[in-house]
DNA sequence: TCAGCTAGCACATTTGAACAGA
DNA sequence: ATCTGTTCAAATGTGCTAGCTG
């Protein structure tokens, strides 16, 4: 396994996240500074990816003291602003979907979470300013627990059930256009609907390791780097939006959730009241099949409706088809149909858009010495690289994930990527802390 | 007994290859 | 030969449900 601190020793380690610095930089958005705190935040579990940053000019400056976060779901008022704790000036990031968040927040939001992986929804679309439009930056997102808590659905609420189950192995999900300019990432929403939650411990894919019935906190992370394994890293800044707050679920609890995903999320149209899985029809099909077999439908498969599910876009994401201006929202934003990079990753698209829809085809072919992905016969997809990455020293009390048969302690999964770091659209392993 | 988890299912959407026509 | 638009099949993402497990 890698450390950081192995990957990159001449790196030092010099810059790490933390309480504010005497004297440091207090150009601390105060809009942002109206948040929570960290749970974690004196030992952010980011401390031994992003320790490498060199030090900037700028001693990094953290959150102010802040409220701790509520202790339960689905009866808080409304949220504050985003918290953020950053050493780049003048960055800022907003919640592009919030209001989508919010009504998931306002009933207590459940994430499914499988074996295999499942996806977000809502998923973290956010836009940002006051980058420098020539520097590159890359985009992280990890999940962190909220606090040391189990909970349990009591049937009309979410509370307390218990001590926490240990904490996970930390991985970090990359987006896929990552590195790419301020320009880029400033020129439309970046989304994070591809990252992908599992309560696998052993997951081979990279996903994020959640516990069930847990809490957890969303964080969104950009570095500016001109590369992934760069030595001249120059801040970084995180954020995270207190309405983007869940529980992990293997099956949903609370049946309002299950409306408002079924309302909100393309994928799940079929079980809508007016489509071919809703109560009623299942019912019809159950009589049908015990009389005989079911008529074929005449009616044109999907027709009428404007594809308006997940894109591999920044752009795309979870647009709420039932909410027109909701879905139109972003474009008003973004007037023209911008291209789905800017700089070289835009030169990247155009050679192989493939990158941006799935595997990273930009990249280094795929590596043939590692496996497929079990569950499928086409090369793993976004989730394809991710990096074992051990503890750091002094680190972590946490026992590392327990090497599974199937992989090696460090590898890139399905790795298209040669180099011991992960790729754009791959989750980075950065080790555990423990917190409890 | 029961809460939680898993696998399989049907349906909707996405994606890319194949093809036809300009 | 190249570009554009359409069609189609496979892959993937959903929630539902029955059955299993501790």
């Amino acid at each position: 396994m890698y450390h950081p601190r192995e990957l990159y020793p001449s790196l030092g380690t010099g810059y790490r996240l933390g309480p504010p610095q005497p004297g440091g930089d207090s150009s601390f958005p105060p809009a942002l500074a109206e948040g929570y705190r960290y749970p974690d935040l004196d030992t952010p579990k980011l401390d031994c990816f992003l320790s490498g940053i060199e030090a900037g000019p700028r001693t990094l400056a953290a959150a102010p003291p802040l409220p701790l976060l509520p202790p339960t779901l689905g009866t808080e008022p409304a949220p504050p602003a985003a918290e953020a704790l950053h050493s780049l000036p003048g960055v800022s990031m907003s919640l592009e979907n919030q209001e989508l968040w919010k009504e998931f927040s306002a009933v207590g939001t459940e994430m499914i979470i499988t074996k295999a992986g499942r996806r977000m929804f809502p998923a973290c679309r956010v836009s940002v300013t006051g980058l420098d439009p020539e520097a590159r930056y890359l985009f992280l997102l990890d999940v962190v627990p909220v606090d040391g808590a189990r909970y349990r659905w009591q049937g009309r609420r979410w509370e307390p059930s218990g001590k926490a189950e240990p904490r996970l192995p930390d991985r970090v999900y990359i987006h896929p256009d990552s590195p790419a300019t301020g320009a880029h990432w400033m020129l439309q929403p970046v989304s994070f609907h591809r990252v992908k939650l599992t309560n696998s411990t052993l997951d081979p894919h990279g996903h994020l390791i959640l516990h069930s019935m847990h809490k957890y906190q969303p964080r969104i992370h950009l570095v500016r780097a001109a590369q992934l394994c760069s030595q001249h890293w120059g801040g970084v800044a995180s954020f995270r939006f207190p309405e983007t707050t869940f529980i992990s679920v293997t099956a949903y609890q609370n049946p309002r959730i299950t409306q408002l995903k079924i309302a909100a999320n393309p994928f799940a149209k079929g079980f809508r009241e007016n489509g071919r899985n809703c109560k009623r029809e299942r019912d019809a099909r159950v009589k049908r099949k015990l009389r005989g077999p079911e008529p074929v439908a005449t009616e044109a498969y999907g027709s009428g409706d404007t594809p308006g599910g997940p894109c591999d876009s920044t752009l795309g994401g979870d647009v709420r088809e039932s909410d027109p201006e909701q879905a139109s929202a972003p474009q008003e934003a973004v007037p023209a149909p911008a291209p789905p990079c800017g700089g070289p990753s835009a030169e990247a698209y155009l050679l192989h858009p493939a990158a941006f829809h799935g595997a990273p085809n930009h990249l280094p072919t795929r590596n043939p010495t590692f496996p497929e992905a079990p569950d499928s016969g086409r090369p793993a997809p976004y989730s394809a690289a991710f990096l074992e990455l051990q503890p750091g020293p002094g680190g972590s009390g946490y026992p590392a994930a327990p090497p599974g048969a199937s992989f090696a302690p460090h590898f890139l999964q399905g790795g298209p990527f040669p180099l011991p770091y992960p790729g754009p659209g791959g989750y980075l392993d950065v080790g555990s802390k423990p917190m409890y």
